[in-house]
DNA sequence: GTAGGGATACACT
DNA sequence: GTGTATCCCTACT
């Protein structure tokens, strides 16, 4: 990987609703840092989920000790545990009491890649991060992070060159069995590695 | 197409 | 405290 200037996004990138911050998130890029192993890649998929107008949102039903983080201040990781296999991360966004958050579906591996092969068990590259589950066992992210600030290490997010253009589009969400219409997943177009379920 | 897996939330006692 | 329906999924057939 070539070395080039990476700047973490500060806590005023995460300040605006989920659906403000959703799309901007594409082409940013997820590192964590875990026994001294850097892993990253760049946010390709993710989908916005709101407070109590969003059906389909964990805040849905109002704060619980699982969706706590989401009721935060913007710039946390907030990572649950779903289906008995898989961890799931979100990016929460907005003000303090107002609950959002971003779900990270689908990354392009950059840094780390063999690291990640070995945690997948799997050797496509395209296999490695095309999934809300399958990015965060690549990247060695559990509920541990759950909370954690994205400004610092060992889990954050930085943009390699701040006023780059992103060619995406909106789609429904996937998944979910509440407000399946709504267009609140966006995907860079034409990534190769988008999650495939849909 | 579906088995697997465990946490969570909520309705009940 | 217990029962149970559900879940922002993946890997296999």
């Amino acid at each position: 990987m070539k070395l080039r200037t990476r700047k973490i996004l500060p806590k005023r990138f995460y300040a605006a609703s989920a659906l403000e911050v959703a799309p901007r998130l594409l082409g940013k890029i997820l590192c964590h840092k875990r026994n001294g192993i850097l892993t990253s890649g760049r946010i390709v998929e993710v989908e916005a989920y709101l407070g109590g107008e969003d059906p389909a949102s964990h805040a849905y039903r109002g704060k619980t000790p699982r969706n706590a983080v989401m009721f935060g201040p913007g710039g946390h990781a907030y990572i649950y545990f779903t289906y008995g296999n898989h961890n799931c991360m979100n990016i929460v966004t907005g003000k303090e009491g107002e609950a959002g958050a971003v779900l990270i579906r689908a990354l392009e591996p950059l840094d780390g890649i063999q690291v990640m092969k070995r945690r997948r068990k799997r050797v496509k590259k395209e296999d490695l991060t095309s999934g809300p589950g399958k990015l965060t066992q690549a990247l060695g992210i559990d509920r541990r992070l759950n909370g954690a600030d994205l400004t610092e290490k060992p889990l954050w997010t930085c943009e390699e060159s701040p006023n780059q253009r992103v060619d995406w589009v909106a789609t429904p969400r996937i998944g979910i069995t509440q407000a399946v219409r709504l267009p609140y997943r966006f995907r860079i177009r034409g990534s190769k590695f988008v999650s495939r379920r849909s």
